[in-house]
Order: structure tokens, then sequence, then C-alpha cells
DNA sequence: CAACCAATCCATACAGTGCAAAGATTGCAC
DNA sequence: GTGCAATCTTTGCACTGTATGGATTGGTTG
């Protein structure tokens, strides 16, 4: 693994790039931010980069399978925030209500990057393996949270998957509405624990 | 208004086409339905239509405008059936549920028109007036219901905009989960209504 | 009825895109 | 060193949105 163009000084301008794959990412996700994905094409990455049309084709078969790989990094970052709240929480309960929050969060700092992870365009998880990986893992987080919460104040009844959707679903839905400018972030952050506590507090009786 | 290319018998090619804007909406729903948004070109559609390349041009500025005109019906739509369901009902507890039911149901009929209504390419709704109000049309009539809940049960403490919000993001999401392929279209509006009802009573306490 | 005009439609052209094919350049293993 | 595989470039095609300017029409007005 090397980095930059070349060893030399700076920008010894060399043939072969040296890291164009992450270079092309790195500047993915900046022209992503600030233009929308609409904006994101190969070429322009190339020109960008500095680099010829064709060469982003020998890292990414396609132009679908580098905006998978801008969401995948995506993710992960999510992924990472949400084990940070995890290991920061106290109790079960407030696990879950900071998770919202976090959720929400990251979604209002980065709107075009959770947009182009939920796009319609790459909703074909299954034809790619690490998109969906990646994406799962973060339900999988949520899911041990509430098994925890069921352990620690004893619902036994408890449906975890059907409570992890609900949460999941809350937060997300609160979020979008968040990115479309129907409420403000702060409102976004506030109903996002709100509700949190009231589908944990309102599912234990209900089912 | 007049229908059809011309009065004559059947398509007595005509230099005007007649209702062209009609036809367009008409072939861009059914292309997106079956082949989703990223098919939905105007030169296609003109093909499809039996029309020059520029004349769609005369009833969209550009394809954004096409697109938003096939958002606002599904908005359009979409109010529709809520308002059919809420003179169905007969408590305010059991639209809201149902009305949630519908929602998600709704998006699992419409998988791609949703998701244009969704689209981030058309998240500036404050540039297209039309779009914005068909959009804010359901929204009322939800805050409507919740109204008619508070009168009804008499939760003289409820706040109406955040409990609105917090059912709305909730089907939202769920619904949404349901495009991905996370749950079952069964499952999405069983935790449709579940996750409405949790909602509803947790609110009451915790607020 | 005739003449006009505004709405509608068409033909052509240009820039930008994704991508296929084939050749150039390089670093690394032997 | 030599050969090979990875990487990058050049060129070209089919497609897109859309600007410009001209053709055709039906309805309105004199």
């Amino acid at each position: 693994m090397r980095y930059g163009p070349s060893m030399s000084s700076e920008s010894a301008k060399s043939y072969h790039h040296g890291n164009l794959r992450e270079a092309l990412l790195s500047a993915a996700r900046e022209v992503l931010e600030r233009e929308g994905v609409g904006a994101l094409s190969l070429r322009g990455l190339a020109r960008k980069v500095g680099v010829s049309v064709m060469a982003p084709y020998h890292h990414f078969p396609d132009r679908k399978a580098l905006l998978v790989a801008v969401a995948i990094s995506g993710f992960e970052a999510l992924q990472q925030s949400k084990l940070a709240v995890t290991s920061k929480s106290a109790t079960a309960t407030e696990t879950l209500i900071q998770g919202s929050r976090n959720y929400i969060s990251f979604v209002i700092n980065n709107p075009n990057l959770f947009r182009l992870m939920q796009s319609p365009e790459l909703t074909d998880r299954k034809q790619y393996p690490d998109l969906h990986r990646a994406a799962t893992e973060p339900a999988k987080t949520l899911i041990r949270s509430i098994e925890a919460l069921s352990r620690e104040n004893g619902y036994s009844s408890l449906d975890v998957n059907s409570c992890a959707k609900t949460l999941w679903g809350l937060a997300h839905g609160i979020a979008i509405l968040a990115l479309d400018g129907e409420i403000s972030g702060e409102e976004a952050l506030v109903l996002g624990a709100n509700g949190a506590a009231a589908v944990i507090s309102g599912w234990r009786r209900d089912s």
C-alpha cells in the first residue's frame, strides 16, 4: 500500500497514479456532499483527479460500482459512530435513545451521502454483497441493544425483531423529514429521542 | 379539452398531437413503474408517444419538471386514498392506525412512484410550489386526525405537531424498510399498525 | 370568409455522459 | 535483464438533455 502518485517530492506526474481508487473515492465524497449525487460522473472525477477518461474503469466496473463503494464507506462510518454511542451509554434504554439521536444526527450531517446510501438506484443490494453486509451491520448492532434491553428490564415477551424495525423505521423516517425540510434538525433530534422512548414504553405494554 | 390526436377515425397522424402532456405523463408513469426512474428520459418518452425529440419541451421546461409533474400526481393519489380511509374509520384512533397501514400499502404498491416522490433530485420543493402543496396535503390531513384524537380521548396536553411527525416518520421509515427488502410487505403493514398504536399510547404518557 | 397569431410540433446541432476496444507504459516476479 | 500483469491512455460510439430556428396548425378577429 503506497500513498501519493510517487515517492518523489510532489505531484511528479507518473504514468501510474499510485492510489487512484482511493483518490477517486475521496473526490467522489467531496463532490457528493457539495453538489449532490447527480453531479457524480466518472468523467468528472477522472478530470478532477487528473487522469484519463477511462482510468476509473480499472478500479470500478461501472458508475454504479463507484456509487456502491461510496455508499459502503458511508455505512461503515455510521456503524462506527453507532458503536461509539453504545460503548458510552450506561443502560440499554439510554443506548437506544441516544442511538436514535445519533442516527438522525448522522443523516443531518451527511445529507447527500445518506441519500446515496438510500438511493433507489442501489436498492438491489443482493447484487452487491459487500454493500448488503455493510448496510446490515448497524441493524445487527441495534438488535443486540434491544436484546440487552430485554434482559436488563425483564421484558421477556418482547418481540426483538419487530421492536428493532419499529425503532429503526422511526429514526429513519424522522431523519428523512428533516432532510426534506419538513422539520428542523433540532426538532428531529428531539422527536427521535422522544419517539424512541414512546415506542419502548408503548411497545412493552401492547405486545 | 379534447382527447386523442384528432377527431377522425384513429391515429390519423395530425401535426398536433392533441394532448401530448397527458400522453407523456401517462407514458412516464408506465415506464417509471416498470423500469425505474433511471429509465425515464424525455427522448424515450417522445419516441414512445410518437413525437419529435423536442416536442415535450413545449409542455415541460426540462426533465426535472416532468419528474415533478409525475411526483405531484403521486401525492394526489396518496391524498385521495388517505381521505378515503379517514371517511371509513369510526374513531380517530382507528383513522390513525389504518392511515399508517394505508400509507405503507401505497408505498408497497407503487414502489418506484414513491421513490420518485422522495427523490433527492426534487428535494428543493420550495422551488416547485405545486409539488410542495401536493406533498403537504397528506400531512395536513394527518394533523386533523390527531386533533380529532385529542378531542375524542381528552388528551389535552398532546403536542399535535410532534405526534404527527412521529407517526408520519414511523410509517415512512417502515415503508422504506419494506421497499429495501429488509422486511416483507405483510410484516411492514403489521409493524405500521402496531407501531402507530404504540406511539399513540406511549406518547400520551410521556409528554 | 380571410388573415393573422399564438400554440404546438419538427429538424438540426452541440456538449456531456457511460462505456467498449485496442494500444502504451510501468513495476514486479522470475 | 525479461516477461507478464496491472495500470493508464486514445479513440470512438450511442445515448442523453437542451438551445436555436423554422414548419404547421386551429381558433380568433376583422
